[in-house]
RNA sequence: GGGCGCGUAGCUCAGUGGUAGAGCACACCCUUCACACGGGUGGGGUCGCAAGUUCAAUCCUUGCCGCGCCCA
């Protein structure tokens, strides 16, 4: 018995109570011991995150996928969790501790930690009661924290696995030093922006009384970082300029410090720039750092003159005057900085070289410096200028892990889908720089590194083991920093599913993951990685696919930010059209290689959909249309239901494929033509008043064929529908079997229904084009009827009359008089309009008509008559060229004869 | 500088080696007993520009113009 559906169609009113269902009863994964496993892995959100539209397509994408699957009869398991998000959530508690006055250096580590804690007990996790309003099917019975004890162990193994293969190691070099957060952060973590800034040159008095070949006393530098000359060891010139052979191996002596640094020839000094000659600040510059080895310092003699704020503190040769000691790096918070005093210092002593404009009356003006946009580095998360600072880090070695990546997408292990990410991949895997992996912060996985007294390193999974290896008597202290988080969360496909316990069931049956979604902007942090760590960990590829989206940007095409106030909020747009409007848009919007630009309206028109297909099903329950009992497609006989039995057997293959490529959009679209315009506009309308025993079953089959496949895209509506169609407590939709209606298409059912679309479709346009109300019932005469019109109009008199408002087919030759002439396939009929039809109109909508056939006949005669196009073409293009012909030309000679008879 | 992608109807986007489609918007008609969050009909595109390959190019190649992203 089907239950009542009312009037309109509420989302609000059916998602929370669904959502609570499925979740409570365990739905999400039910036992399937047996069945073929199907395993997605969730990006883990930011503990500290809430629902934006990126989740909301990433998430939708991963659903779809996973009810698809679950329908299929699959182990389908979609592993869901949080990460721990290192600086982010760090920086949320310190936050709050601002806000009282406090810091976070005003409590313990431990006392820290705990905070942050209890900070994730209380408000952690927004993001997971969001996700459920998205319908997200996930497995929340075994959802996972980035920080959990059994992934802090695996975390801690791979740390200390990957340390004896030598692939971890310690090293001092520059980081990318974040004087904000105070922390090193990975290259990744920088963004460069252009800054408008500026270019000074100075002089750099050689000693000992050397002179350049010109005879000049001094060698002209040139630098848009001034302060850091307060740490230069080197001037370099290219080793070929001969501007500077005789004074290489020689010495400037620095102004400000006085130091006396060498003039050193190495290929990184540009000829063609500026003056060909450049300052070496070995300790802040990545290129200089290069240099300097080069030059024979190693790094530990590097001199460093910033502290961890970027605040100028003394080098180790103790030649920087004390007024500069303490000042920031540069301008800060309307204070000059050690940048603006180095400059006025130089300017008095005559070391600035100006910058010389002209202005309008030709007249020379002097500038300290010269004005240039300059690449600036930033980091992403604290939004100030990164330092390259020399400190002793933790790296991976990178490159060695990206090798199996690399071949395993190569070999066609992993596939990436758009292919045209495999580029981007290579590229960057090939081109890996060491991973610094530690990070100077409280909260997150502390490094499993104690250092001896005399620097010694031990690694190991506890402080026991390493004090094994120290020896009784050694004082070990434990490294301070914890690993960034991208560390551990590459460990995400394996280490949810029991890893390292090899021997695990889900890591058994789950691993390798089958897919793996996510937004491209993580395909480095993350999916890279994850596929470094996986292979190298477990030596499976994490995932056999790699399916990468874009981005959701504003309706006018900007990417969404906070900054930009143009963020559009997933849970507004539920709110307003429903979470099954919302996801059915992120599908239908999703084809491969583009972003998405956010478009309300057809959020809005997928919210119609929704109501169209509850009112559809409406009427259905009020013709005694139910639920359907049978898997396969039921007997028909009838022209109308054996047609749409075989559109439900199209439509079906066309989503399979479409799913099969990961072509969301070519499946969303799929499914809504089928639905709104086969099944809503022409089969309800077919059958309507003829609700023989055989219709209403093969209605209520093709309608819960409809729910089936809609449902991995509209799962709440669809399941409320379900329910509503018949007692099916215990069979919910969410769980139910994906179609097999074991049925072909029938090929005269398809031709004849065909027919009677189009004649329907003629008459109409026909009528409106006249002037003639839609509602006017006429008869129509057929003189020369095919045998086709015979059986169709003999098969489907209730129908014609319906749909067609033709009273009466009379197969006779129309009475004389003025009429509509109305072709169908090889017939023509004539609908006489007596008193009704405006001659003039007929013949010209006739004359518009025999214009285009006319035009397609003759473009396409003339193809056929060129001998080459009949020789060389495909066989297939010449065919439907004549058929088309013949088609365009008796379409000519029927509206020729038509136009006679108007006179 | 290197790489990638995009430029198709007013808007947002599909698409195919044989001369183009959808949704929305627009126009006209319809108070037809599932639905006006609806039904019907229709208008609208030299498929960025140029050259080449081909019997045939919106689709392939090259160049150019414009837009965006990533990397250095």
């Amino acid at each position: 018995m089907t239950s009542e559906l009312s009037k309109t169609f509420d989302p609000a009113a059916i998602e929370q109570r669904w959502y609570a269902h499925w979740e409570a009863s365990g739905l999400f994964r039910p036992e399937r011991p047996d069945a073929q496993p199907f395993t997605i892995v969730n990006p883990p959100p930011n503990v500290t995150g809430s629902l934006h539209i990126g989740h909301a397509l990433d998430n939708t994408l991963q659903d779809i996928m996973v009810r698809y699957e679950r329908l299929r009869g699959k182990d389908a398991l979609w592993v869901v969790g949080t990460d721990h998000a290192g600086i982010a959530t760090q920086m949320v508690v310190e936050r709050q501790l601002e806000e009282l006055q406090d810091k976070r250096t005003n409590y313990s580590r431990e006392d820290f930690i705990s905070k942050v804690w209890q900070w994730k007990e209380e408000s952690g996790g927004t993001i997971t009661g969001q996700l459920r309003r998205l319908g997200c099917s996930m497995d929340w019975s075994r959802e996972q924290f980035t920080m959990d004890p059994h992934f802090s162990d695996a975390v801690m193994k791979v740390f200390v696995d990957l340390y004896n293969d030598g692939l971890i190691y310690r090293d001092k070099r520059l980081v990318n030093w974040d004087p904000k957060l105070k922390t090193a952060i990975s290259d990744l973590e920088v963004e460069t922006q252009e800054l408008k800034g500026s270019f000074w040159h100075f002089k750099y008095p050689l000693a000992d009384g050397e002179t350049l070949a010109d005879g000049r006393n001094y060698i002209e530098v040139a630098t848009t970082r001034p302060e850091t000359m307060l740490a230069d060891m080197a001037v370099a010139v290219h080793p070929k300029d001969e501007r500077y052979a005789s004074v290489v191996g020689k010495f400037v002596t620095l102004p400000i410090t006085g130091r006396r640094i060498p003039i050193v020839a190495d290929e990184h000094a540009d000829p063609e720039l500026g003056s060909g000659a450049v300052k070496i600040t070995p300790g802040h510059d990545f290129n200089d750092f290069e240099v300097g080895k080069r030059a024979g310092f190693a790094p530990g003699e590097m001199l460093n003159m910033l502290d961890g704020e970027a605040n100028v503190c003394q080098t180790s040769d103790e030649l920087i005057p004390d007024e500069f000691l303490g000042l920031h790096r540069f301008r800060k918070e309307k204070l000059d900085g050690a940048r603006e005093l180095v400059v006025q210092r130089l300017k008095e002593q005559g070391y600035l070289i100006p910058h010389v404009t002209k202005n309008k009356e030709g007249e020379e003006e002097l500038h300290d410096a010269e004005p240039r946009t300059i690449q600036t580095p930033f980091g992403d998360r604290g939004g100030v200028v990164i330092e390259p600072w020399l400190t002793d880090q933790w790296y991976v070695d990178a490159e060695t892990l990206a090798m199996a990546p690399l071949a395993a997408v190569r070999s066609g292990e992993i596939e990436i889908v758009p292919k045209s990410w495999e580029k981007t991949f290579f590229n960057w895997m090939e081109n890996i720089q060491p991973w610094c992996v530690s990070r100077q912060l409280w909260w997150g996985h502390q490094i499993p590194a104690w250092f001896g007294p005399d620097g010694e390193i031990f690694v190991a999974m506890t402080e026991e083991e390493a004090q094994a290896k120290a020896g009784p008597d050694v004082i070990l202290m434990r490294d301070n920093d914890v690993l960034d988080t991208w560390f551990s969360s590459a460990l995400w496909p394996f280490a949810t599913l029991g890893w390292p316990d090899e021997n695990a069931p889900l890591y058994q049956k789950h691993y390798p993951n089958d897919l793996l979604i996510s937004g491209f902007d993580i395909l480095f942090f993350w999916d890279a990685r994850m596929a470094m760590q996986g292979m190298h960990l477990t030596g499976k590829a994490p995932w056999k696919r790699l399916y990468l989206h874009g981005l959701v940007r504003a309706a006018d095409g900007q990417k969404m930010s906070k900054s930009k106030g143009n963020v559009v909020d997933p849970l507004g747009l539920i709110d307003q059209y429903g979470a099954d409007a919302l996801r059915f848009f992120m599908a239908a919007m999703e084809s491969q290689g583009r972003d998405i630009k956010m478009d309300d309206k057809r959020v809005e028109g997928y919210r119609n959909f929704a109501t169209k297909l509850w009112n559809a099903t409406r009427f259905c329950q009020a013709n005694g249309i139910g639920a359907s009992t049978t898997l396969a497609a039921p007997a028909a006989t009838s022209a109308v239901n054996r047609w749409i039995i075989g559109e439900v057997v199209e439509t079906l293959a066309k989503l399979d494929q479409a799913l099969a490529d990961l072509r969301f959009d070519a499946a969303a679209n799929t499914i809504y033509h089928f639905v709104w315009d086969n099944f809503c506009d022409w089969y309800i309308e077919l059958i309507k008043g003829n609700f023989d025993e055989e219709t209403k079953v093969v209605a209520g089959w093709v309608l819960d064929q409809i729910l089936v496949m809609l449902h991995p895209f509209m799962p709440f509506v669809t399941e409320e529908l379900w329910s509503k169609q018949g007692d099916r407590a215990d069979y919910p939709l969410i769980t139910a079997k994906w179609p097999e209606p074991n049925a072909a298409v029938d090929a005269s059912a398809k031709a004849e229904v065909e027919w009677l679309i189009a004649l329907t479709s003629a008459l109409r346009a026909a009528k409106n084009e006249l002037g003639i109300p839609p509602g006017a019932k006429l008869e129509a005469y057929l003189a020369q009827p095919s045998p086709a019109a015979k059986t169709v109009i003999a098969g489907n008199q209730a129908a014609i009359e319906r749909i067609t408002r033709i009273s009466a087919v009379h197969f006779e030759a129309a009475p004389a008089g003025p009429g509509m002439q109305i072709g169908v396939g090889k017939d023509s009929f004539v609908v006489p309009l007596e008193g009704l039809v405006d001659i003039e109109a007929e013949k010209s909508r006739l004359t518009k008509a025999l214009e285009v056939s006319a035009k397609e006949a003759k473009s396409l005669e003339g193809r056929l008559g060129n001998a080459n196009f009949v020789d060389r073409a495909k066989p297939e293009a010449v065919e439907k060229a004549k058929a088309d012909f013949a088609h365009h030309s008796a379409e000519v000679e029927r509206i020729t004869a038509a136009l006679g008879r108007l006179g």
